[in-house]
DNA sequence: GTCTATAGCAGGATAGAC
DNA sequence: GTCTATCCTGCTATAGAC
């Protein structure tokens, strides 16, 4: 214990502090006095660790965020069990649950998503690493697994499409909380988590034809083919 | 020409300048040096008209986001037509053309995600200027538009989270077009985007059901219906 | 109204003692 | 390995000339 806790070791503890502030103020907002302060190291550690203050962000994403994201991506398929999923409700159940509950604290989640939005909407050398490191692998993955559900016809670009369509809904409940709470009026409390999975499982199978009586469906609705153009 | 053009005028070059510059490196990494620089203005100009950067930044949402978010939800509201609409495909349709071709240059349309994915990522008083003037209401309209068509038992908050799962996606494939082209290994072009419509409206009326061939749907997926809990 | 010059402060990085 | 003191750069905001 004396060794081997995370919290004993300046260079860890200068990683996961890293992380906590990056991920609630951006890395331009955080400056590395804040840092080395919070981790309780002097100022000077962060260049003797990692040179300097982008290589640090940059080995919280090898360090911290990619091994979390193979816990989620583990939690998928321990949740798909072992052998071929035989329906696809398992499997976009097994999504959402992984993502939207899954193995990672609040707290943890929270960083996560923080920290990929930011990439997100701008992307850095952080973002090459997790495309090819975990989103790129993983899409591959689910494209295995859903391909046999689908109809032998479609290009791999739609199958590709319909992947990021879960992918969109599940991302944007997890990040968008802030909007999702205000406009539903509700907190993301177990809940409500609970009927989020159930409502992303029932719309990515059926659409909006989940909610629609049979006879409206049939009636004002043909049905919809997607063009390969 | 001479009075009425908006190149013309210092502030609103300002504005236009500091948009650009905000949404391409958010708000901490641009300088108001930059700012005025770029607006060819002096360095007092921001102080004078604004007050500090922070009001600018703000003014950008009110003068600049917020117009522009409405020409969109018009472009939405034309597309449908005048009258009532008659199904859930052109509701659909309209809002995915409406984000995602638009009445936005591409230009606009990237300052535009990228402003509001910032937020998202890291709310500031912008968010709620947005939720309030824009976001909320309209939500509160497609609300109105879509409730018809689904069966009069859901709640409030199933009818929401199905605007939601929408909007998730169209958001998505607007704002992370950086993954999005990655994954696909597509340019953001005109073909592409018309494919992603037809994509995205298939996909919220009918989910992967729209991918499924009739022997396998009915066979392994039982109908999902949404729990109410 | 417009601009220049600068005050006042905070940031990242480093040198060099221990 | 660890820490302190400090350098240099670049920021926002403002005072005051024109």
């Amino acid at each position: 214990m004396t060794e081997k806790n995370r919290k004993d070791i300046p260079r860890e503890r200068l990683l996961d502090e890293a992380e906590a502030l990056f991920s609630e103020k951006g890395y331009n907002a955080v400056t590395v006095r804040e840092i080395s302060a919070a981790a309780d190291c002097n100022l000077a550690s962060i260049n003797y660790y990692f040179g300097n203050k982008k290589n640090l962000y940059l080995e919280v994403f090898r360090e911290r965020w990619v091994p979390r994201a193979r816990r989620v991506h583990e939690y998928f398929h321990k949740e798909l069990g072992d052998q071929e999923p035989s329906s696809l409700t398992e499997v976009v159940k097994s999504l959402a649950l992984a993502f939207l509950e899954g193995p990672l604290t609040d707290e943890e989640r929270r960083r996560h998503h923080q920290l990929i939005a930011r990439e997100l909407a701008q992307p850095t050398e952080a973002f090459d690493l997790v495309s090819e490191l975990v989103t790129g692998p993983f899409c591959q993955k689910l494209s295995g697994l859903l391909r046999p559900f689908m109809p032998p016809e479609l290009t791999k670009e739609q199958v590709m499409l319909n992947i990021l369509c879960i992918f969109a809904m599940v991302l944007y409940f997890n990040f968008a909380r802030v909007a999702v709470s205000r406009l539903t009026d509700q907190e993301y409390d177990e809940a409500f988590k609970a009927r989020l999975v159930e409502h992303l499982t029932g719309f990515s199978l059926t659409g909006l034809g989940q909610a629609m009586p049979a006879e409206l469906k049939l009636g004002a609705e043909p049905r919809v083919v997607p063009t390969k153009i």
